[in-house]
DNA sequence: ATAATTGCAAACACTTTGCACCTGT
DNA sequence: ACAGGTGCAAAGTGTTTGCAATTAT
C-alpha cells in the first residue's frame, strides 16, 4: 500500500510541521486545515502515529488527546523534554543527552530509546508561575 | 468537601495500591473490582488523578487511557523510567535521581518535578524481543 | 485502469452526568 | 440529619468506519 501525495495531506502535514513543538489536540488541527474533514484528519494522524511521525500524548488535565509532528531525521540523536504544564518541548544537547541515557542504560537495564523518549517535567516559567 | 471512607472506594484503593507499577484500563480496573458499578470507578479515578494519586497515560498504541496508582510520600525523592512498551516501571535510585535532575536544570532551566515526571524508555527485555 | 484518499453520515467506545437511593459521619 | 457516595440508565464526546464519489499514479 503505497502513499499518493495529496492537497490535503500536504495542508495537514504543512500545519503540523509549522508547530513542531507544540502538542495539538485534533480540533486545533482541524481549525488549522480548514477545507479538510475530520475523518480525513484522523485517518492521517492515525498513520503517522503509527509510523511514529507523530505522538500522541495527553494534556495535563487529562482530558485530551493530543498530536504532535515528531522530526525523526533531526531529532534521534537526543533526548526531550516536555513541560506538561504549558506543553513546550526543548531539545537536550546531544551531548549531555547520552551521559543521561547511559547511566540509565548501565543502571537499571533500561535502553533508552532516544528517538520516542519524552522525559517529562515543568519548565521554568510554569514552574515560577504557579507552586501548583 | 470531605471525603467518607466508603467500602467501595477502598476495594477500589485496593486494587490499585496492589498494582502499583502497573498502568490499567479502566475495564481491568473494572474487573479487579467486581460489584463496583463503572460510573463509581470513574468518578474515584477522576478525584484521585486530580490530587495526583493517579498518573494517567496512553498505552503504547495510543488507543487506550490507562490509570495508575502513584505513591507520592515514596516515590517523591526519585524520577521514574516508564517502557512504553510493556508499561512496567522502575525506580531510579534517588542519587542517580538527583544527579539527572541537576544537570537538565542546569542546563535547560527545566525544574524537573521528581513527583510527576516519568521517563519513557523501553525496557531491556521488550528491546531484547523486538526491534520495532 | 487501478489503488489510494476523501467527505459524509452513521456507528462506536469510552467517559460523564442526572437523579433517586444508600452510606458514612 | 446531613453531606457525600453509589448505581443505573441516559446523554455526551471524541474517534472510527462503511460507502460512494474523487483523485493520484
Amino acid at each position: 500500500m503505497k502513499q499518493y501525495k495529496t492537497e490535503k495531506r500536504n495542508q495537514l502535514m504543512g500545519f503540523l510541521m509549522s508547530h513542531r513543538d507544540e502538542p495539538l489536540s485534533a480540533e486545533q488541527i482541524a481549525e488549522g486545515v480548514p477545507g479538510v474533514a475530520l475523518s480525513t484528519i484522523y485517518r492521517n494522524l492515525a498513520h503517522l502515529a503509527d509510523s511514529g511521525d507523530v505522538h500522541k500524548s495527553l494534556s495535563a488535565d487529562g482530558h485530551t488527546v493530543l498530536y504532535q509532528y515528531y522530526d525523526k531525521p533531526r531529532c534521534s540523536s537526543h533526548l526531550h523534554i516536555k513541560c506538561v504544564s504549558c506543553g513546550e518541548m526543548k531539545h537536550v544537547e546531544t551531548e549531555l543527552s547520552q551521559d543521561l541515557a547511559e547511566k540509565l542504560e548501565e543502571k537499571n537495564d533500561f535502553s533508552i530509546d532516544a528517538e520516542n523518549t519524552v522525559i517529562l517535567g515543568v519548565c521554568k516559567s510554569c514552574h515560577d508561575k504557579g507552586e501548583k
